[in-house]
DNA sequence: TCCTTGTCGATGCAATTGCATCTATATGGA
DNA sequence: TCCATATAGATGCAATTGCATCGACAAGGA
């Protein structure tokens, strides 16, 4: 079984790819830590939760959305309930699982995150791409995911 | 004091950044653990190393070339020299400082890494992307980056 | 020389994460 | 019904990471 060596400008694209998106992921964090704010994983199912709606979701819902393992999800909305920012309920239909709500208060968390989490995205990536830029990183990204998306 | 609002097309870029950046990885680590192999981690600092030469590298040159906090480094060389992988000399003229080589196996070990984190960036990327298009991604990152890079 | 300040690298301790497994309930077939 | 298997979610324990600090040496001024 031969192994595929990658082109060069497959390599370079790759290591700018990582190494950028860590840049701006510790940058945002590090705004995120020195205002008292919580992690980006919890904007990141709060923002799920404050989609979902009234209805809310299931756990096991979550960990696709957000990227993170099951035994994650548990422990983050453990420490999203003991902060009082979703609540989770018992689901008629199914007595393993649970149905997790966001708050009020944990819409109000939302608000203050995104308030530093978008400025953080306007100033790394807004300020130095122009939207047509934005919007062929955006395609060329999207080639990339798994599965690949379609377009725009 | 007025926070700035993202624009539309910047979240949306900022989105599949993170996404895709984060899938890629996590699929490169997981072909690694199947393997056998350590995390990317330790071929990056094998890689530095390796290109260093004979002269090796001081620890703190290695904190901003990998991104890795001080202590990381600092835990990270330790678990390579106890696997053989790097050696650490003393340096004559810093009573506090050491330089750390790549040893044999260590050269080794970054070409067994290599072979599978290879073929996932020719499969992730190259497989996906023409040469151009990895090209066009590249530049487009680049400006993203602290300090922005000029072109290609 | 002595003292203050700065840099290099290591480490104790607490928090977080990963792995494996566990409990509880559901599902489907014999 | 009973049993085997599968799924939802939690958790014990070990490994890793982050934070703060430490010890050792360096540099430079009084």
């Amino acid at each position: 079984m031969t192994k595929k060596s990658p082109s060069p400008e497959a390599v370079t694209a790759w290591a700018r790819l990582v190494r950028v998106s860590r840049q701006l992921v510790e940058s945002t964090e590090d705004a995120l830590k020195a205002r008292g704010l919580p992690p980006l994983a919890w904007y990141d199912v709060l923002h799920e939760l404050a989609e979902a709606g009234e209805g809310g979701l299931r756990p096991f819902e979550l960990i696709d959305r957000v990227l993170l393992a099951q035994y994650g999800v548990s422990r983050l909305l453990a420490r999203l309930e003991a902060d009082g920012l979703v609540e989770k309920l018992p689901v008629s239909d199914d007595g393993r699982g649970q149905t997790v709500r966001i708050t009020a208060s944990g819409r109000e968390m939302r608000r203050r995150i995104w308030a530093v989490y978008g400025a953080s995205i306007a100033e790394l990536m807004g300020d130095r791409l122009s939207a047509e830029e934005l919007k062929a990183l955006a395609t060329l990204l999207g080639r990339l995911r798994h599965p690949p998306i379609e377009n725009h």
